[in-house]
DNA sequence: AGGCAGGTTCTTA
DNA sequence: TAAGAACCTGCC
């Protein structure tokens, strides 16, 4: 057990409904003490965190002190002040991304593993975000580990590596659900497994060059490269272009967006964007 | 019951 | 090079 304190945005609920994670979930079976405290579930890879809100800014997280400042506290990005970046928006100047971050605010990006993202992202294409849960916790239920174990929260598996993935038949693979995304997941499973395609050393790329290699791979376009930069290797400018988004810059910049303004951080004015956007439809 | 969901690939001109 | 069709599956 152990207790933090965040002064920054920092809102669970908002984060787990963001559409960039997939294994992040509200625990509402959990029995809590008082009904306005939160439990939420965070799968990561092979690790898995229940953390409590226990209000004004106070966490309690079931992982040792020493965990948090090795693995938790970058993946919740929280060296990073959102509040500061929220602050460039000028509500005279972009009233409608004003409102969206107003609306979001408490959103972070966390740092995910590139491997866990490319998949997933994969699997997204044209599936809504429940259907898209489903296929993940299905694949890391068939080939992943069990990493953790609760009555009110279920067995956790750990998400499947590219070796777990590349030794699945076809017919493991489509068993998850994947439709026709199924010789995709494999394709990127056989190219990571042997070492074809080497996610961690792509960190050392640039944006265009990242953007190239990840062009390369079987099912990934320009919107599934795009949410694998933001989201998988966390570089914060990346700006992916869903329906949703697209709607958005449709309904409400006609005369386009001010990139240039909110530079490197334009993927965290889409995630407000995103959000706003699809809770408002 | 038909259309659509956080797209991408394949086919055709 | 650029549209348009096809694609799995589940859910409204």
């Amino acid at each position: 057990m152990h207790s933090i304190k965040v002064n920054d945005d920092f809102d669970l609920k908002k984060i787990s409904d963001s559409g960039q994670c997939f294994r992040f979930n509200e625990c509402i079976d959990v029995p809590v003490d008082d009904p306005a405290l939160s439990v939420f579930s965070v799968a990561a890879g092979d690790r898995h965190l229940v953390i409590k809100d226990m209000g004004e800014g106070r966490y309690e997280l079931d992982c040792s002190g020493d965990e948090y400042e090795n693995f938790w506290k970058n993946y919740f990005d929280l060296d990073l002040s959102y509040s500061d970046i929220r602050a460039r928006i000028d509500p005279e100047d972009d009233p409608y991304l004003y409102n969206a971050s107003e609306f979001g605010k408490g959103i972070r990006i966390l740092r995910q593993d590139p491997w866990e993202m490319l998949i997933s992202f994969i699997i997204s294409q044209r599936k809504n975000i429940p259907a898209i849960k489903a296929s993940i916790e299905k694949l890391c239920a068939l080939a992943g580990k069990e990493i953790y174990e609760d009555e009110h929260i279920g067995t956790i598996y750990s998400f499947p590596t590219a070796q777990d993935l590349a030794a699945l038949t076809m017919d493991q693979l489509s068993s998850c659900s994947l439709g026709y995304r199924d010789k995709y997941v494999h394709q990127a499973a056989l190219d990571v497994a042997s070492g074809a395609v080497d996610l961690k050393a792509w960190e050392k790329l640039d944006d265009d060059g990242l953007m190239e290699n990840l062009l390369k791979l079987f099912g990934v376009g320009v919107k599934v490269a795009n949410c694998e930069i933001l989201f998988g290797y966390h570089r914060l400018n990346a700006f992916p272009r869903d329906v949703w988004i697209n709607r958005v810059l449709e309904e409400h910049y006609a005369d386009g967006f001010n990139f240039e303004a909110y530079e490197p951080y334009n993927g965290i004015m889409q995630q407000f964007l995103f959000f706003y956007g699809r809770l408002n439809a």
